[in-house]
DNA sequence: AGCACGCCGACT
DNA sequence: GTCGGCGTGCTC
């Protein structure tokens, strides 16, 4: 008789459950990988076969209802691959597996689908002639693909038109049946553009992976904006995508996804899917058994992607790998980047982590040789480097946000027909607002922060928890009315630019402005049509897009990185301030940044306008090991949160004894705390922080296991959540 | 996480 | 008398 071992979607570290095998199944169907609803508690739910075995501890056994996969869902290496995670991150099996399956595999969907064709939906010349026309108010949505269609040259996918409008489909049929619209349904080849000469940098990477794709082989691509690894991917995909084989590509917004796969689609003749969370239920789903069954040739997404099978894997790219955004900041808190490594291992293949502004993390591990380092230079005959010059903000006399050394810059370059960028990374009105009779701060009742004036919408906004309320006309204090906002959001820098520079077309580019995927694609297009003049937004500007006209780039204030209680945050300010000078002075014309600060002085800023990001890096490095952080020492966090501060700090003082007590401690690990988190009050609950802290990373698996256990035996404390962030990007 | 069981306050 | 609050404990 043979018994399923079966992970179930609790919050039990390291608990697996055994049945008794639903009756008159074939053993042959009882594998691990395969879904099985069994009876759980009061309730019934749908868990993973982990191991099959012939006989139990556990006395009275029930029986599974049923297998709900003839063969397995989750294939060997998958379920590897979950497994180590599980250990690595410290997060229950059934819950991580919930969580990275596509949404529906849970809830028992079958996979007995007819996968669609990927098609590319093209306008015929009947719809090129219609989608100049307009459509009657009916028939709207009609009319809003055809605008889309119009756009591309080599048409757009039903997933990717899904980002623009939900669902799709009928629209399409419709169109389909008016002939407005016609499939292509295989590229061919004399579509598929012809690749482009490589210089011997990109040739270089080219040959060496090519040389050595039988293996594990890690590489750093370390090249500007420009530089031309885009273009390495491509030529690579191309030499090592034969005989069926796979390529993931990680990007780390949906944002960018599009301009991808458009640059994928010109020149690969490939069956490629798109993956990221914000896709239909349906889609996904179709998408990762593609990808399971080999069908998918090249998978493009962002973070969770790293979790779908590839039945044939070649090669895995991460692209833009210094990205916080590949870190997972709640419940299961994974990074893509480095289970994309990991998974590189396993698979016995190559691995591009491609960055202008690598991560110090990555940095360090060419250094210690376990990446390989590819650097690309810039391109010959493309744009200069650009120049930077610090203004220093102590000296100006007027207290404007803009100095008139910026002003004039702005002045000089919008004259001469040319676009500015202007980077300030606070969103709303003005950052406080206040009572200038009393004194009283506008807080947010449920956080330890000031409500953030959002003029636009004459509210005010909590900016961690989006607790909104209306703008009061008498301080609640003092009944007085002088309430006045302090301080610049971006909303504000808007209004006193448009003052400044009455005839320039500005586009304020931020989440509230531009939130979704679509927004974004029609301010391009206006960007790059020259019917912009300023671009003044938050990071969302820093990220990968290309505004060849930006020849002047402003950061109105470099500070907020420098004196951070966040280790990382100069890390993630040299990286930005790259990435968006980086926007600026291609095409030839050159291009000027100026960064405004009131400290022009700081070592760190002086290396990375002077020397580069490079230098930077380096001396930021010597600093992480001098104050014992990574990539030199590990980090773990246990996070506690209660609905009062003392009950969180007691709870993490008891898991500090336990931990202390532990068999596996060690004095090579150091607990440190536990305090209250930097922010200590949000939505209304307390926090606090266990950090974990080593130089040894042998030792912490063992040592987590086993602490993990004995804290979840000791939990009778009630009204506390807690969790453990393995490798934290910031102590926050 | 769910869900049941259990033991105390204000309701028909 | 009982409906329901959420503290505690279990799930093969």
């Amino acid at each position: 008789m043979s018994i399923l071992q079966v992970a179930v979607p609790v919050p039990l570290f390291d608990r697996l459950f055994d049945y008794k095998p639903p009756p008159h199944t074939p053993i042959i169907q009882l594998q691990p990988g395969v879904r099985v609803r069994v009876p759980f508690g009061a309730r019934e739910c749908v868990g993973v076969i982990i191991a099959v075995k012939t006989h139990s501890e556990y006395p009275d056994l029930k029986t599974a209802y049923e297998c709900l996969d003839a063969i397995p869902l989750i294939p060997k290496y998958l379920l590897d691959m979950y497994l180590w995670a599980s250990q690595y991150y410290c997060y229950p099996l059934g819950q991580l597996i919930a969580a990275t399956l596509p949404p529906r595999m849970m809830a028992g969907a079958s996979t007995q689908i007819e996968l669609p064709p990927d098609v590319l939906w093209c306008l015929t010349s009947e719809g090129r002639q219609q989608a100049n026309l307009s459509l009657p108010e009916t028939q709207q949505r009609l009319e809003m693909l055809l605008k889309i269609l119009q756009k591309t040259p080599i048409g757009h996918c039903e997933a990717t038109l899904a980002l623009a409008l939900p669902n799709p489909r009928p629209t399409l049929r419709a169109l389909q049946r008016r002939g407005w619209i016609a499939p292509l349904p295989t590229q061919s080849p004399t579509m598929i553009q012809p690749p482009l000469p490589l210089n011997s940098a990109q040739q270089l990477v080219v040959t060496t992976i090519c040389n050595n794709a039988q293996q594990f082989y890690p590489c750093l691509l370390d090249g500007v904006t420009g530089s031309g690894k885009t273009e390495v991917y491509l030529q690579l995909l191309q030499y090592l995508l034969r005989d069926g084989r796979q390529a993931l590509v990680l990007v780390p917004e949906i944002n960018l996804t599009p301009q991808m796969v458009a640059r994928f689609r010109q020149r690969l003749p490939f069956a490629l899917v798109i993956l990221h969370s914000q896709l239909p239920d349906q889609t996904r789903l179709h998408a990762w058994l593609a990808a399971r069954d080999g069908q998918a040739t090249v998978v493009i997404g962002t973070r969770s992607a790293v979790w779908t099978p590839l039945a044939k894997p070649a090669l895995i790219v991460v692209d833009e790998e210094h990205d916080p955004a590949y870190k997972q900041q709640d419940s299961f808190r994974y990074s893509a980047r480095d289970v994309a490594v990991w998974r590189a291992r396993q698979a016995n293949i190559p691995i591009i982590l491609g960055s202008a502004t690598p991560s110090l993390d990555s940095l360090y591990n060419t250094k210690q040789q376990r990446y390989h380092y590819f650097h690309l230079p810039e391109r010959a005959g493309n744009a200069l480097h650009p120049s930077y010059r610090l203004i220093d903000m102590r000296t100006q006399a007027r207290r404007s946000p803009f100095s008139p050394e910026l002003q004039k810059a702005i002045h000089h370059h919008l004259q001469e027909k040319q676009q500015v960028l202007l980077f300030y990374n606070r969103r709303g009105y003005a950052p406080t607002f206040m009572c200038y009779s009393c004194a009283w701060i506008a807080d947010c009742p449920r956080c330890d922060a000031h409500l953030v004036y959002h003029d636009l919408m004459d509210e005010l906004r909590c900016h961690h928890c989006n607790y909104v309320q209306n703008l009061p006309k008498y301080c609640p204090s003092c009944q007085s009315q002088a309430l006045h906002p302090i301080g610049h959001g971006t909303e504000r820098l808007e209004e006193q630019l448009q003052h400044l520079f009455p005839n320039a077309r500005i586009a304020r580019i931020d989440s509230d402005t531009t939130p979704s995927f679509h927004n974004m694609n029609e301010l391009l297009t206006q960007i790059h049509a020259q019917e912009i003049d300023i671009l003044l937004g938050t990071q969302m500007l820093a990220k990968g897009h290309h505004f060849p006209y930006v020849t002047l780039v402003g950061i109105i204030n470099a500070d907020s990185g420098l004196f951070s209680v966040d280790f990382r945050a100069t890390e993630r300010m040299a990286q930005l301030l790259i990435q968006v000078s980086g926007r600026a002075g291609r095409e030839a014309l050159p291009g000027l940044v100026l960064i405004q600060t009131y400290h022009p002085e700081h070592p760190l800023l002086q290396c990375l306008i002077r020397e580069g990001y490079g230098a930077f890096a380096e001396s930021a490095l010597i600093e992480r090991f001098n104050a014992e952080l990574p990539p030199y020492f590990r980090l773990v966090l246990l996070r506690a949160e209660a609905k009062l501060l003392d009950k969180a700090l007691d709870f993490l003082i008891r898991a500090k004894i336990i931990a202390e007590q532990s068999p596996n401690f060690n004095a090579d690990i150091r607990l440190l705390g536990p305090v209250p988190a930097p922010m200590m009050k949000r939505q209304n609950r307390y926090r606090a922080q266990l950090l974990i802290q080593t130089q040894n990373r042998r030792l912490l698996p063992r040592f987590l296991h086993d602490w993990l256990l004995l804290l979840q035996q000791n939990q009778k404390m009630s009204g506390i959540r807690w969790s453990l962030d393995v490798d934290p990007l910031d102590l926050m």
